[in-house]
DNA sequence: ACAATACTGAAGTATTTACTTGACAATTTC
DNA sequence: GAAATTGTCAAGTAAATACTTCAGTATTGT
């Protein structure tokens, strides 16, 4: 099995922001400083650090630090558990509305 | 082109809260009135009522009266929607990868 | 008709959250 | 080594959010 671990809630708390979901969509594009990120967001430096921390405990992200500047790019574990979520509960559902298919197909018959 | 026009926001926004999440488990296994969905949880049932407005509005639920009770219901669409967002976030962050790969691999031949 | 059930609406509260400011630390660059 | 760049820390604020209570309104059962 493997290591699925990564704590959903905080995957959907960190997706829940949208200007987290707006770092995430420039990371996708390319890695970038968190000045980078910080200035067409229109915000501080200092907020997109406390967004940067959040996304990071989603594993959405990883940032790494070298010199005086802190390099932030996407982590897919993250998106994978978030996938996976929504797989087991579409697959779910749908393996219940088979199930209700069928009693009624039965009921039908007899 | 098919309808992708639901708000990824409010799928996000109404994922982003656990008793919500909690409400579409126990919706996933089975529909439910909205009394019995607040039961288990512990809340008053004008809070459930809150909640699944904002799950109605994300296209996650989908809700009926009849005579007095309200039966809620999983709808699916809210889920394409995500499942969609995190496919594109990925297969962008992948292509990415794939062309920085092609230019080291150049770089390495050159 | 009366009581019980199931939800709805308005209004209030306490906590969380996103963001700021301002002071500071660690690199680069000149 | 002085000055600019880039990030970090602590503390504060205003708005959003998840609840509550209480007072209704339909609908159903006796």
């Amino acid at each position: 099995m493997r290591n699925r671990s990564i704590r959903i809630e905080r995957v959907f708390h960190a997706l829940g922001d949208s200007t987290r979901r707006a770092i995430l969509d420039r990371l996708v594009d390319a890695p970038a400083s968190v000045s980078k990120l910080a200035e067409p967001l229109g915000i501080t430096v200092t907020a997109v650090m406390q967004h940067l921390q959040i996304l990071e405990e989603a594993k959405l992200v990883h940032t790494e630090k070298t010199g005086r500047v802190r390099t932030c790019r996407i982590e897919p574990a993250g998106f994978d558990a978030l996938e996976e979520w929504v797989r087991a509960h579409r697959t779910a559902w749908e393996r219940r509305l088979d199930r209700l298919g069928e009693l009624l197909a039965e009921e039908d018959a007899g």
